[in-house]
RNA sequence: GCCCUUGUAGUUCAAUGGAUAGAACGAAGCUCUUCUAAGGCUUUGAUGUAGGUUCGAUUCCUACCAAGGGCACCA
């Protein structure tokens, strides 16, 4: 529609002799939406533009514009007009209803093909095992996994990535603590104990580890003894929990993946990264050249990267006890990701502490393979924050992203214990819901900035929230089943007559139709942009048209010759709101 | 000190250089004998400061102020 709107403009401009904007080399023109209903269905500048570029006045120019586009108009427009400049086109209700039809009729509505062809590998989520699953975690994983449906949904193959440090000061941190409890580890490394409970018990020796690493010198000494062993495997013992260790951690770690909704494809490791970045960096470190990519410094080894770009500083990939950086890891990873998939494109997502570094190491590996470095694209996200000063790590009660998850699934559970479910029903819906309370409120705002967490406002599920969402399709589901039970089916027979604009109860119909075609749109942009809270602030939009429709009107009556058209939006609604939420990672409970 | 990011209703967030800056929460009021009230309908209120570019700036540029992150052997 929107090509043909600027086919028609462009005839028109040739038409009037413009030609400085006919041939279409002026950048500024634009076809888009206007954020008000009342403006018409599309809205463009051109007069404005041109006018300017002319020398004359717009509004003259937008009224020559409109009586010529008038002289041959098409089917699908009611209407043009101009106002203050802007040029509006009023689409018909053939239009909008073929459209509906369209939503019902093609099962890949919502697709493109921005990707067509493309494979892309996503990396994202990377919890360390011997540490907690923290927020962080929990935001990675939330719009990671959001942008692999959505670019996957316009067209790519996705190949998801987790990257987790297996080898490293935390480890050794988590085992010098367990070491210490003796007697409480070898109580918990038994069958009878339960995941969640052997990870938890891993975590917490993480957090007192940490505490004794930074205000017991002894306990430094110690724990980089243990850091070493750990590399080179030396000590039985600490094999012994290590190995364990991993495996718990790791299992623990699938059944949150399980509640979140992911697969992935690959899991890399540290520990095997590690040996290849190593490589790669001595490969690059030649004193005697002098366009050597590594230097030595202080007994480290680094790159300089202020002499490439002024504004990046200078980054140590080898420490001087010879023991690879994070640095020199994501070297190792991402040699390791092509050779594998060789993916079009590798995206990286991580918090946005870790976008300079990343700056520095995607500057080196430019230098040294600048083929693979422009297939690399760095998404970072903000920081969760909580709204409340309640959390403190110094005693303790950090906020894990599993304890956040549970303590949601625990509220959806209160919420609907007197409803009409199993307990199984219960469980899956509450479970659902409670994930989709969380990940929404990722979702829903711009993936850079950071995120105020208020723990009170995500329980309350009004207004702007995935329940919400979820609830709107549960209501149109419900309505579907019985349409289906009164034997209305979706029809399009009454759907172009007897319409009329200056009606509430149809332009609360309008409002729907004129929200439903756009959904491709919205999922382009987004795919585009790589920014999810694109089709989440859709979805509220629509819901909440939707929502309003329900609320005022009645959808299912055997004396309305609208109701099958009625069920036909409605249907077409759930479908969008399905899909939608598909692409947020959002699940559908079909009753709530 | 240098670099990056962010400043929008009381609060949490939107707004591809466009029209009267949108929602939600909160607050006040109304609404279930009717398809799920986790709903719907009213009312209330905002672009950090100072310049610049532009027909038009929340958006682009400059300075300042404020917040967060990063600046050598942690990730």
């Amino acid at each position: 529609m929107k090509n043909t709107l600027e086919n028609l403009i462009l005839e028109v401009l040739k038409k009037l002799d413009i030609p400085a904007c006919a041939g279409g080399e002026v950048k500024d023109i634009s076809l888009e939406h206007p954020a008000d209903l009342k403006m018409g269905d599309y809205s463009t500048n051109v007069a404005m533009v041109c006018a300017k570029k002319l020398g004359i006045n717009p509004k003259e120019l937008a009224e020559k514009i409109v009586e010529e586009l008038n002289k041959n108009k098409i089917k699908e427009i009611n209407n043009i007009e101009t106002k203050n400049g802007f040029i509006n086109f009023y689409l018909s209700r053939n239009f909008f209803v073929d459209s509906v039809k369209e939503v019902l009729e093609n099962k890949n509505f919502g697709k493109n093909n921005l990707f067509n062809g493309k494979k892309v590998m996503v990396e994202y989520t990377q919890p360390n095992p011997f540490k907690p699953f923290h927020i962080g975690h929990l935001m990675s994983n939330a719009i990671g996994e959001s942008i692999s449906r959505i670019v996957e949904f316009s067209g790519a193959k996705i190949v998801r990535a987790n990257y987790q440090g297996d080898v490293g000061p935390h480890i050794a941190k988590a085992i010098y603590q367990m070491l210490k409890n003796e007697n409480n580890t070898s109580s918990v490394m038994v069958e009878s104990v339960s995941l969640v409970e052997k990870a938890n018990y891993i975590g917490n020796s993480y957090a007192k580890g940490n505490d004794a690493y930074e205000n017991d010198e002894e306990a430094k000494k110690e724990i980089d003894e243990i850091n070493r062993k750990v590399y080179d495997r030396s000590d039985k013992n600490i094999n012994e929990i290590y190995d364990w260790g991993k495996v718990v951690t790791l299992e623990a770690f699938e059944e949150i993946y399980k509640k979140l909704g992911t697969n992935f494809n690959y899991y890399f490791f540290e520990s095997i990264v590690a040996p290849i970045g190593l490589k790669i960096v001595y490969e690059n470190c030649d004193q005697d050249k002098p366009d050597s990519v590594f230097e030595k410094s202080d007994g480290a080894i680094v790159f300089h990267a202020e002499k490439y770009n002024q504004k990046l500083h200078t980054r140590v990939f080898i420490n001087s006890k010879g023991l690879p950086t994070y640095e020199t890891k994501e070297l190792g990873l991402t040699q390791i990701k092509f050779e594998k998939e060789n993916p079009d494109l590798s995206i990286v997502i991580t918090a946005n502490e870790q976008e300079e570094y990343m700056k520095v190491v995607s500057k080196a590996l430019e230098i040294m393979n600048p083929e693979i470095a422009s297939k690399m694209k760095h998404i970072v996200h903000g920081m969760m924050r909580l709204s409340s000063g309640k959390m403190s790590s110094r005693k303790g009660n950090v906020i894990t992203g599993e304890s956040l998850i549970i303590e949601s699934c625990d509220k959806i559970l209160e919420k609907i214990k007197n409803r009409d479910f199993t307990d199984e029903e219960k469980k899956q819906v509450s479970n659902d819901v409670g994930v989709a309370a969380l990940k929404y409120s990722i979702l829903k705002q711009n993936i850079g900035g950071n995120i105020i967490y208020d723990a009170d406002k995500s329980i309350s599920f009004e207004g702007d929230s995935g329940p919400y969402l979820q609830y709107s399709y549960a209501r149109a589901n419900s309505i579907l089943e019985k349409a289906k039970s009164e034997n209305i089916l979706p029809s399009f027979v009454f759907s172009r007559l007897d319409f009329k604009s200056s009606k509430r109860s149809d332009l609360y119909i309008f409002e729907i139709e004129k929200l439903l075609y756009r959904f491709p749109e919205i999922v382009e942009r987004s795919a585009k942009e790589f920014a999810p809270h694109y089709i989440a602030n859709y979805l509220v939009d629509i819901a909440r048209a939707f929502n309003t429709f329900y609320g005022n009107s009645k959808i299912i009556d055997k004396n309305d010759l609208m109701s099958s058209y009625k069920v036909a939006l409605t249907l077409a609604f759930s479908n969008v709101m399905k899909n939608g939420l598909y692409l947020l990672g959002i699940k559908v409970p079909e009753r709530m």
